[in-house]
DNA sequence: GCACAGCCTGCAAACCCTTGCAGCAAGTGT
DNA sequence: ACACTTGCTGCAAGGGTTTGCAGGCTGTGC
């Protein structure tokens, strides 16, 4: 069925092993064999076994990426990311959702962990427990999430809470709501640390709110809470959440920005299509897969703030 | 350095077979055995290597998605059923974004081929030669294009048009643009025939424009040719396109759906966090990754219309 | 004519598993 | 006591590839 290196071998009339090599050390064999081979390879459709050469070599050739919901416009431009810087080293991804589960992310990673030569681990949700088991399985590398010894792409999101701070307090606020999102985000733990931080030098009082789910129904639900308080600005854990905080505040007939003013964080494509301004915290996700230079062991890029409107308002 | 069914096979005092046979045969070995040998494979932190396993059974246990672009919330949507469901029976997907190129396409599923037991091919842009090509490569299963031979999962597009056309035409519309997407679309040439067979009923004539890309961008960039063909109605290929005439109409004070109507095909998740209204051809995209009862050959879902907002305008 | 180097090529082991076959012990029926 | 079944277990081959080692042939310098 599976046209294998023998049948290649066969009708080149020569053997296996120049047959590999011919593919993998292509200036170790004769320049007429060579041609033979691959042309006979071409004819039979013959396309290597990456499973078994990952055997011997010990390299597969795949990289793992788990996300905790591929639905999410923040991970599925990462994942973009992912997939196309893998493809420039000639790999390709593997690919699993863990549904936002703790228990799930664990069980994929070990799953791929044999056939990957190292998994990107993106915002995981699991405790640091599970974690130190899953090093040694398979080399690892964090996304948003700091852990002893372990290699991580970091965003300063500490960073991007302050100058989304500053930058409403410069317009006048003096009331603002954090919504915060899941419990065990390392990402938004870093927010809220950057958010108190900054707040007395701001001269802002924060209202913080939640934990909320980080999705567009979670800012509609958390819109109302807000609301409730009194706020004039609403910084969101995210831009899914803030485009549902600015859904809930239209449906209200709340005027943004004129009464409240919203902040998301992460940049998704999708925030610059809201009618309403939405102010947000550019995280540089794609950037962050891109080829090394600090890379390859902990490393951190930097947030930016970007008002996609005059930031009158936002 | 990683574990090998030797060590445990060592550790817990028996051969490799047994190991071998506590994991995949396990009432074939003796309770006290079976007890045993896990207990040790826990301990080392045992996993089986799934390639090397795959080598001998022939199946891999992975299934392979390609995809034009991940970004795309309509792909990301799919793609979410496909790991949901490969999870369920215990698969793991191996994700290609194809990067909307046809070139691409091909060559990832190359690659994927023999580590994958099936692919799962979305919107392929490829032409038939290729893709007959690949055929016997591994097996394939197509997602809205009808190829000969090939099992596909196919939306009714057509049809699709059709209720579209026949809603605006109710509402009283009669000079109409449709937007196209990709000029190797499936979907699109399905959706443009619908359109053709369906105006002269609804006494509608249809400006056809296109191609465009299938992005937000494509959207903005098509709002203004069908604003200028002076048209009442904008049928587009994607909800993603028709967010970006909402969002071009807006910027140009142009009412909707009051001036303008405007409809999407695929019912994202986003389209329901736009602020103007917009009315969507549902897609059931999720849902027929679900498990088959008349799947695995050729099948086909259909698509109902829905309207997010009252359908006075849309 | 000889020794030696250099270039290619083939052999076979190894990678980690699964599985058909054979072996062994204990149990059953006569 | 015997043959036979039943229930586990081990041996070894095999799956598709890479790679260290050894062997063959050509060509060079003397």
């Amino acid at each position: 069925m599976a046209v294998t290196i023998h049948e290649v071998a066969k009708g080149a009339d020569v053997s296996v092993s120049t047959v590999s090599r011919a593919f993998t050390m292509p200036d170790m064999v004769n320049a007429a064999t060579r041609r033979k081979v691959l042309q006979v390879a071409e004819e039979l459709g013959y396309q290597p076994n990456r499973a078994a050469r990952g055997l011997v070599t010990g390299k597969t050739g795949n990289i793992g990426v788990v996300v905790p919901d591929v639905a999410n416009p923040f991970f599925s431009a990462m994942l973009k990311g992912c997939t196309a810087r893998a493809r420039e080293v000639r790999h390709v991804v593997f690919l699993a959702d863990a549904a936002e589960d703790p228990r799930v992310e664990a069980e994929v990673v070990g799953a791929m962990a044999k056939q990957v030569d190292g998994v990107v681990l993106c915002s995981p949700r699991m405790d640091p427990d599970h974690l130190q088991r899953l090093v040694g399985t398979t080399p690892l590398v964090l996304i948003n999430r700091d852990e002893a010894g372990l290699p991580a792409v970091l965003m300063d999101s500490a960073d991007g809470a302050r100058q989304a701070l500053e930058h409403l307090s410069a317009l006048g606020h003096r009331r603002i709501a954090h919504l915060a999102g899941p419990p065990a985000s390392w990402a938004g733990e870093e927010r809220l640390r950057g958010l108190r931080a900054a707040a007395p030098a701001c001269d802002v009082e924060t209202i913080e709110l939640g934990p909320f789910p980080p999705t567009f129904q979670g800012g509609v639900q958390a819109a109302d809470l807000a609301l409730a308080r009194g706020v004039t600005a609403i910084l969101a854990f995210n831009d899914l959440m803030a485009v549902g905080v600015l859904n809930r505040l239209a449906a209200r007939g709340v005027a943004v920005p004129t009464d409240i003013s919203v902040v998301g964080f992460d940049d998704i494509e999708m925030s610059s299509m809201t009618t309403a301004p939405l102010t947000t915290v550019r995280m540089p996700m794609e950037a962050a897969a891109a080829p090394p230079s600090t890379c390859c062991s902990t490393g951190s890029t930097h947030p930016s703030s970007r008002a996609p409107t005059p930031p009158t308002g936002g």
